[in-house]
DNA sequence: CGGCAAACCTGCGAGC
DNA sequence: TGCTCGCAGGTTTGCC
């Protein structure tokens, strides 16, 4: 489920029932997700009470009071799910669970196991294996058109490959790639080192709309991915490109039978979807 | 440097 | 009904 938008709307559904909450038991269910978990994983978050839930780049961040930070990743099939009371029952792929003082019990599903969680102690976070190289916020003020600009001049890898390198920028995931794209009009295959400043400007524009616009529709929700209090995202309704193969985009009115729609390649292994008329 | 495939893992839908 | 194949929101690694 997680690109950005996913990850912060999970962000905001745990910091209501996470900060300001103690954990009270952590139960670990199985000794690994992609990684080992850290030795004493649960022992070092019990007793200690949550100052705030974050997000950077598509990582959930939670500090506590003892000067831990656990660190998590989704991978592709993460969920954290919030029960307002103890549930007997486990699903299947639950993975963790912690309990808050107030009885109150979220859940770390993740069928594929792509996902990880650490822990980092204050000030040590940035220095993180995971943290280190990541790149710029895109909603955040330390990224700009020029910042993209200048990053870009030196990428001679086609520009679909260069935004799901999170060093470039940090967040866009395969699908919200594919619908920048298509809003910004430049075509997945350009090199992004040869795309003139003005459409970099554009392109900007296009990852700061889309991403804006998808977290106010809570996410994507593809299969079955959920909000941690269960609701679904919608954001999926509003694809012009991504999963939309043989149709037409959500600006043409061209004739399909003779410009085949939406047109699916395959760029480094991954599915990119785009529109050959409008993007160019 | 870049591009590609494979690796990690499970589930689902399509097609036979 | 049941099998195989290909595909899936991510990231790293290793090979040309």
């Amino acid at each position: 489920m997680p690109e950005l938008p996913e990850v912060e709307t999970v962000k905001r559904g745990l910091a209501p029932v996470l900060e300001g909450r103690r954990i009270v038991q952590v139960v670990v269910l199985r000794p690994d997700l992609r990684f080992p978990f850290p030795d004493e994983f649960g022992q070092r978050l019990t007793g200690s009470v949550v100052v705030c839930v974050e997000r950077r780049a598509k990582y959930l961040l939670i500090s506590f009071d003892n000067g831990a930070t656990m660190i998590s990743h989704l991978g592709m099939s993460g969920r954290f799910r919030i029960y307002e009371k103890e549930q007997p029952v486990l699903q299947k792929h639950d993975h963790v669970i912690f309990r808050t003082d107030q009885g109150v019990e979220v859940r770390y599903n993740d069928p594929r196991r792509f996902g990880f969680m650490d822990i980092a102690n204050a000030g040590a976070l940035i220095n993180h294996p995971m943290m280190k190289s990541i790149g710029p916020e895109p909603l955040s003020d330390d990224f700009d058109a020029k910042a993209l600009a200048r990053t870009l001049k030196d990428r001679h890898t086609p520009i679909k490959s260069a935004l799901l390198d999170q060093t470039v920028v940090a967040g866009l995931g395969n699908i919200y790639v594919s619908e920048v794209l298509f809003r910004a009009g430049i075509s997945p295959k350009r090199k992004a080192s040869s795309i003139a400043r003005v459409r970099i400007n554009k392109l900007y524009k296009a990852i700061v709309d889309v991403l804006n616009q998808a977290i106010s529709a809570g996410g994507s929700t593809i299969s079955d991915h959920k909000q941690p209090d269960g609701e679904l995202g919608y954001f999926q309704h509003s694809f012009s490109v991504y999963g939309r193969e043989g149709q037409a985009c959500s600006y043409c009115n061209c004739d399909i039978s003779k410009t085949g729609g939406v047109r699916r390649i395959k760029q480094s292994g991954r599915s990119t979807f785009y529109c050959a008329k409008q993007q160019k």
